[in-house]
DNA sequence: GTTACACATTTTTTT
DNA sequence: AATGTGTAAC
């Protein structure tokens, strides 16, 4: 492996904690990859070695390329996300962290289980903050380790009596949550924090464990990862990986601070720069550059590119959403046809419901893609449907999971449902259960049925499913029109379950890991087109790349204007998306800006005008991009003019 | 008192 | 696509 000297510096850092800040495209992940080579070359086991990761794709990556360096000792070196890491030694110690079995429920869940809490304590209220939002204040409240009180007094317009009630319907959310043992996602990072802090066995064992604790993307990590991180180290080393500019998830509760005062929180610890980028051509880095500049903020990043001069980013204007996703589709199959493989291209988008033109183009073209971001496989409704009979036999108290199950049958609705779900859950357990619903339903025989057909093969994972998509059929085939299409995730899960020892373990992978369902079934191609939201991109690259909706409303997005820091973190997502550019960087977007209503500032934002709505990339310097307006403009009906003449 | 169904409304980003 | 809402039917 190549590593310059900058590089070399931070792989073989001989000190005690380093801060490692790394440009977009600075070769990252080489370096760690390097580094944890150079620890197990000087004698650290690696399997005291822990690679924290944001993402798990971020983790596979970097498994991947450690493989390629050490071959299978890099099985050995522990690589997750936090909550990965976490809720493996939740499991392992449930005695030690105070918890017996739980279920992990996912965003959509939190939801429903919020809708719950806020009708139980405020009923119907249109003006009272909804469900979503509720989860928001709690999620980032618990991120951000402060009591929910606190933080919606400083961050948020509420009231003194606002505040008293939001407290209580997320007082009765974690109620109702303790009652189904669910576990959200914060609860992983909570509980095990909360442990490691003041239980001292706990906190032994932990900081015994490892000698090297390595971190990407520092930059993202929230105030409960840094008690994390903080209750660990010492005598465990910290190498932390990361770069302020490519900060996006505030909105999470990332705090920058865990970068700026690295110094400051670990003292004795030191501070090395990778400025050298790798990836992309000078003209990408100069518009990128640009972007940065115009803040207030001074990032004070001039990346420069090793690879010298290329082509200039194009922007194309069109004039909607179709002609933007068939232009690209087009522009796709035109390099295809050239010789360029289809994995050579990423197309990049701001949200994952922006993208939904051009998956249409792409299917229609029958350009293979995956998309990553988009409509996760597990959150399809008629795949709810059929897990919600997989989770209440996995926990008899997940009450939603019951909710879901029992209403799929005809003549069961909410509230003959909840009657039920009443009596069941005090029952010992499913057998009995199972023996009460026959007895309860003798109209639809097959609703315990169901449950009996698997529990008969739980232990093999592949077949419950089989026998719970037999059951089902007949009753999923008429809520949904569209059943043929839908009946084919069945095939999937069932093929993707073989991989998996029991249930539990294979609803808790896919709860805390979705794969989309693009990605799913495409396993085994891969010559394929990547489309994927920008959030999501952080850490790929791609030789060719195209921003879609790179127009006003998008960047900053509508519902951060108004918000100054909300507003810098959305300049920060379109560098991260333009940073991801090896060769060629196009930005399309559609010139049709109505202007838009921002709840936020109570406000209307048009183009033009008094009040104009701001765009990052309004008065970009024409030296610094192509416009490619030269698409085909000859009217439909020219008569076609012979070559001879 | 419930359920079933038709119709309207709404979409940022993620572990 | 998946929710929320209102009304007819059971």
């Amino acid at each position: 492996m190549d590593l310059n000297a900058e590089q070399t510096r931070a792989a073989e850092f001989a000190g005690d904690d380093v801060l490692v800040l790394a440009g977009a495209g600075t070769g990252k992940t080489s370096t760690i990859v390097a580094r944890v080579v150079h620890l197990t070359q000087s004698g650290v086991d690696p399997r005291r070695i822990l690679l924290l990761t944001f993402t798990r794709r971020a983790a596979r990556e970097m498994r991947h390329r450690l493989t390629q360096q050490i071959g299978s000792s890099a099985k050995t070196v522990p690589t997750g996300t936090f909550h990965n890491f976490c809720l493996q030694y939740l499991r392992r110690w449930p005695d030690l962290f105070e918890c017996g079995s739980l279920t992990i429920i996912d965003r959509d869940d939190q939801l429903q289980l919020m809708k719950l809490a806020r009708a139980n304590v405020v009923g119907k209220d249109a003006a009272f903050p909804k469900s979503a939002e509720l989860a928001n204040y709690y999620s980032y409240a618990r991120n951000t380790n402060r009591p929910v009180a606190e933080y919606l007094a400083e961050f948020t317009d509420h009231d003194e009596d606002g505040i008293k009630r939001i407290s209580a319907v997320l007082q009765d959310y974690t109620k109702r949550k303790h009652e189904c043992r669910y576990f959200d996602y914060d609860d992983i990072l909570h509980l095990f924090a909360r442990q490691l802090h003041r239980s001292r066995i706990v906190r032994e064992k932990m900081q015994s464990r490892y000698d090297h604790i390595l971190v990407d993307e520092m930059q993202d990590t929230n105030p409960l990862q840094w008690l994390i991180l903080d209750g660990m180290r010492d005598p465990a080393k910290l190498f932390c990986v990361g770069d302020d500019a490519q900060s996006i998830y505030a909105f999470r509760g990332a705090d920058f601070r865990n970068v700026h005062s690295f110094t400051e929180r670990v003292s004795g610890a030191q501070v090395l720069k990778l400025e050298e980028n790798y990836r992309s051509t000078q003209e990408i880095l100069d518009l990128s550059n640009w972007l940065l500049d115009q803040s207030a903020l001074g990032y004070d990043k001039h990346l420069r590119a090793a690879r010298g001069p290329g082509i200039k980013p194009v922007m194309v204007e069109l004039d909607g959403d179709f002609e933007e996703a068939d232009w690209v589709a087009s522009d796709l199959m035109q390099r295809h046809e050239e010789g360029d493989p289809w994995r050579d291209h990423m197309i990049l988008t701001r949200s994952a419901w922006a993208a939904r033109s051009v998956e249409a183009a792409l299917i229609e073209n029958d350009i293979p893609y995956r998309f990553i971001g988009g409509t996760q496989l597990l959150q399809s409704a008629h795949v709810k449907d059929l897990l919600s009979l997989l989770r209440v036999i996995d926990n008899p108290a997940d009450q939603l999971a019951w909710m879901r199950y029992l209403t799929l049958w005809p003549r069961i609705g909410e509230k003959t449902a909840a009657t039920t779900i009443s009596k069941l859950l005090g029952m010992p357990n499913i057998k009995v259960i199972s023996e009460f619903l026959t007895d309860q339903y003798r109209t639809n025989p097959r609703l315990a049925e169901s449950i009996a057909e698997c529990l008969t093969c739980w232990d093999r994972p592949s077949d419950v499913i089989g026998a719970a998509t037999d059951k089902m059929t007949p009753l999923l085939e008429k809520k949904y029109d569209d059943w043929d299409r839908r009946s084919k995730d069945f095939k999937l899960l069932r093929r993707l379950a073989l991989k998996h020892q029991s249930v539990g373990e294979f609803l808790e992978t896919y709860t805390l890991d979705p794969i989309t369902e693009s990605e799913a079934s495409n396993e085994d191609v891969d010559d394929l087109v990547t489309l994927i939201t920008v959030h999501s991109a952080k850490g790929t690259e791609a030789p060719v790349c195209y921003l879609i909706g790179v127009q006003p409303g998008n960047y900053p997005h509508v519902r951060s204007i108004g918000d100054d820091e909300k507003e810098e973190e959305e300049r920060r997502v379109l560098y991260v998306a333009m940073t991801r550019a090896q060769n060629e960087l196009f930005l399309t977007g559609t010139r049709r800006s109505h202007g838009a209503y921002v709840p936020h500032h109570n406000r209307f934002y048009q183009s033009g005008g008094s009040n104009t709505q701001p765009y990052f990339l309004s008065d970009v310097p024409p030296e610094l991009v192509q416009s490619d307006l030269d698409i085909d403009t000859d009217p439909f009906d020219a008569p076609i003019t012979s070559f001879r003449g």
